[in-house]
DNA sequence: ACAAATAGTTATAATCTGCAACTGTTGCGT
DNA sequence: ACGCAACAGTTGCAGATTATAACTATTTGT
C-alpha cells in the first residue's frame, strides 16, 4: 500500500479539479447563462435528445432543479420539450436551432482551449498524457467507493 | 494542429472533472457542511494561516462571500479570526482544534480513495499516469487563456 | 495632512437547490 | 376490468449560495 504515491494522485487531481473547475465558472458566467444550463446544454447536444431525468442523473442534479433548468432554456429558445409518443410519461428534450448553435459553438472554444494546453505539453509526451488521462478516468469511473468515506463516522458533525 | 487530438483531450477531461465533482458534491452534502465551507477548510488547512482576499483568489469566489463562509466557519468553531498585528486591515485566518481534526480526517479520507483508485491503475502504468497528471496539470496552469474564449463573440446572447 | 488604495464586512436581491407533495401515465397482479 | 404500485415529470416551499454595491477601517503616498 504506497500511501505516498496516493498522496501525489490525491494532490494533483485536486488542482487540476479546481482549476478546470474555476475556468467553467468563471467563463460561463459571461454570456448571460448559468453553468448548470450550460451543461444541460452540452449533455444534450451530445446525445441528441434525451430525457429530464437522464439529464439529472448524468448532470448529478435532483430531477426538480432538471426540470428547472429546462425551463429556463426552453424561455430561452434553447431547447424544446416533446412528448415520447410511445410512453407519455416521457419527455424528449431537443436543442434549437438556436442551442445547436450555442452547443455547437461551445465545442469548438473547448477544443480550441485544449489545443493550446496540448501545444504546451512536450510533443514526445502528447500520447503519453492521453493514454494516462484515459486510464485515469477509468479507473475514477470504475471506483464505485466515494470520496470521502470518512466523514459520517471520523467527522465531527458540528 | 492536431483537432482530433485536442478532442480527445477536452473529452476526458471533462468527464474527469465532472465526475470528481459530482463525487465531491454528493458526498460533502452528508456531513452538515457546504461544499464551500470544505473547501475553505482545505485551503486554510494546507497553507496553516491565510487572509481571506488569498483564501478568495485561491478558491474562485468573491471576497464577500468568502467573508460570509469564514462566518459559517467561526460559528461551527472549525476556523477562528485574528487580527494580524503588522497590518490591523488583515485578518488572519486559522483553523480551530475542531477544524484541524476536520481536515486531518479529510485528507485522510481523499488519500485512501485515491488510493483505491491507484489500484484500479495497472501497476507497470502507474508512474506514468502520475508523471502525466504532472505534466497536465502544468499545461492547464500555463494556459493563460480562457476556456470558452469564443461565447462574448460568437455565441448568441440569449 | 489628505487623497487614493487596500482588506474586510454588511445590505440587498437574484439565483440555485432539494425535499415534500402533487399530477398524469404505465405496468402488473388479481 | 379494476386497483395499486412504480415511474416521469412538475410545482410549493424554504433554505443556502452567490455577487454587486455601498460601507468602515486602516495604511500608503505625495
Amino acid at each position: 500500500m504506497d500511501w505516498h504515491e496516493s498522496s501525489i494522485l490525491s494532490e494533483r487531481a485536486r488542482i487540476l479539479v479546481r482549476h478546470l473547475g474555476n475556468l467553467e465558472k468563471n467563463d460561463a458566467s459571461c454570456c448571460g447563462i448559468s453553468l448548470a444550463q450550460c451543461h444541460a446544454i452540452m449533455e444534450i447536444g451530445r446525445k441528441g435528445k434525451i430525457n429530464p431525468n437522464d439529464l439529472a442523473d448524468l448532470l448529478g442534479v435532483d430531477k426538480t432543479t432538471m426540470s428547472r433548468t429546462i425551463n429556463n432554456l426552453v424561455e430561452s429558445d434553447l431547447a424544446v420539450r416533446h412528448l415520447n409518443g410511445g410512453d407519455r410519461r416521457y419527455v424528449v428534450i431537443q436543442l434549437t436551432k438556436n442551442g445547436q448553435r450555442f452547443f455547437e459553438n461551445t465545442e469548438t472554444d473547448m477544443k480550441r482551449y485544449f489545443q493550446s494546453v496540448l501545444e504546451r505539453i512536450p510533443e514526445d509526451k502528447r500520447s503519453q498524457v492521453l493514454e494516462s488521462l484515459e486510464i485515469f478516468k477509468a479507473a475514477v469511473k470504475n471506483c464505485g467507493c466515494a470520496l470521502y468515506t470518512g466523514w459520517k463516522s471520523t467527522h465531527p458533525t458540528q
